[in-house]
Parts: structure tokens; C-alpha cells; sequence
DNA sequence: TCATACTGTAACTATTTTTATTACAGAACA
DNA sequence: TGTTCTGTAATAAAAATAGTTACAGTATGA
């Protein structure tokens, strides 16, 4: 993965869920943040087509979560957020006349694979309801 | 982390470990690669830098493991080459007058130190050894 | 019904990060 | 002493990320 995206979007779930049920503006989200406001409703957006989030429009509207926070798992919204490979490729495809490079991709990608699913697995084993629970 | 720098060293780490101790120079590496020789001269500078390879310069020069593969495991290549955070983080400070962007830094920070943990045990449980033995 | 305040989205710009290139001093070798 | 490397810096090009502007569409309520 990597750019904020998942820092983004967890910072707007704790956000909703610390107001219970109250609608959030994307302005008043991209304050806490400090970010643009379109860049909140790019990921509101997304965090929607994943089921997470639900929005109102027109005047006073906002968004709220979609969910119970205690069935929002972090792994889950690791996937949902999730665009780019956790640990990046080369840009270029290795020279396919070495023996190395011929089978690297797919040894790098299995091997990543592993990693990703033991940390996926750690964030699985928190909710977002104990993620916020932290704030006090 | 990211952008490629785990994927170049540990396809630089395999191609020194095929070889059996034979000396690869820069733009040999770079042909498997399929990148800039001077990225790779670069990437072997950290690589040097951790104890995993040595170099040789001049005419006929090269690099070369510094280390049995068996005792370099992927977990301690990936601290040797990390840079940036594995989950990127907001470029700006949250805001400080909100509950949620005064204390969600380090929340975010405690929370990826457990997944980052995960995934490095996960690196751990390979050496270059038996990464490269999957070439054939 | 009309001004207002939102969302959703596209198009574009600016900024930052990443990768490639050029260049060259110094080292080893034949 | 010419050649071929490393090591490193400086710079340029390309790609990714974030910010901005703009506006259609939707809900609200005076």
C-alpha cells in the first residue's frame, strides 16, 4: 500500500465513531485531518463502496458509519483501502534472460504475500470500536 | 517502507548468493534488475553498510555476500533497507485542538509497530538461503 | 421556490518522491 | 598508464501524491 490512505480513512472511522451517529461534513473532517476536503470525500467515497460509511447530501448533510464499530475490523479495512503493493516492485519487469530475473516477481510476491497476511492478521485482531476506545 | 528498495537489495542479495562468491559488478546487477547502475551501486552502499556484502573496487572489481546466506534472514534485511514508514502517514500534522487529531499519531504509530512486527516476524522465519534456493 | 450548504466527481495544478542520467575522483589491475 | 571498476554528488526526468477549482445534483428550510 503505503501513502496515507489507510491513515486517512481510519482517522475519518474514528472520527465518525467518536460522534455516534452524528453526521461529519468533509470540511470539518479535513480540519482534524488537516488535508483537503476532496481528498476526505475521494476516500468517504471510498470507505462507501465498501460498506463502511454512509453519506447524506445537500444542506446538512455529511456522513456517518454504516456499520456496528465493533464488526469494523482494521484487516478488513486494510483491504478496503488498500491500492498499491504493501512492499513495492521494481517499476521495471527484471530482465527475463537471467535466471534470477525470470523468477524473482513471482518469489518477491509470494514472499510478500506471506508477510501481508501476518500483518493483516494483527490488525484483524483489533476493531475499530477498540481502536477508538483508545481516545480518551 | 517502500517504493522498490526491499525488492532491488534482496534480488541483488540472490544474485551474489547464486554466483558462490564470484564477484558481480553494477551493471551486471542492474541488467537483471533492469534499473540505473548507479541505483544499484547505491543500494549496495546500504547493503554494505548492514555487513551483508562487501565490494571490491578498480578493474575487475565487484561485490560479493559478506555473509554466509544462511544467517542473513529476510527480517533484518528488510530493517537494514527501510526508509519511510510501512503504512504511510497524513505529510501534515493532524490537528491539535481535536481529540481525535491531538492523539491519533500515536495511536496510528502504536498500532503499525504491532503490524510492522508481525510482518518482520513473518520475514524473519526466511534466510536468503532458502529464498534463493527456490531459483532452480 | 429560491438561497444555502452539502456530496460526488472531474479536470487540472502543484508538490514531493522516486528513478535515471551525467560526471568525475579514486582504486585496482594488467 | 590506460582501462575498468566503485563511490558519490549533482542534476534531470518521470511518476505518484496531494491540493485546488469548478460545478452538477441533492436536500433543507425560510
Amino acid at each position: 500500500m503505503n501513502s496515507s490512505h489507510f491513515s486517512i480513512s481510519l482517522h475519518i472511522l474514528t472520527l465518525l465513531d467518536q460522534v455516534k451517529g452524528q453526521l461529519l461534513n468533509s470540511e470539518y473532517i479535513a480540519g482534524s485531518i488537516n488535508c483537503n476536503p476532496v481528498l476526505v470525500r475521494k476516500e468517504l467515497a471510498n470507505l462507501h463502496k465498501h460498506g463502511f460509511v454512509q453519506s447524506k447530501e445537500g444542506k446538512g448533510g455529511g456522513s456517518t458509519l454504516a456499520k456496528n464499530p465493533a464488526e469494523i475490523n482494521l484487516g478488513d479495512v486494510y483491504w478496503a483501502v488498500k491500492q498499491k503493493k504493501l512492499l513495492g516492485e521494481s517499476k521495471n519487469e527484471p530482465n527475463p534472460d537471467c535466471p534470477v530475473g525470470k523468477q524473482i516477481t513471482k518469489h518477491l510476491t509470494d514472499l510478500y504475500d506471506d508477510a501481508e497476511t501476518a500483518l493483516v492478521k494483527s490488525l484483524s485482531s483489533k476493531t475499530l470500536k477498540d481502536f477508538s476506545a483508545g481516545f480518551k
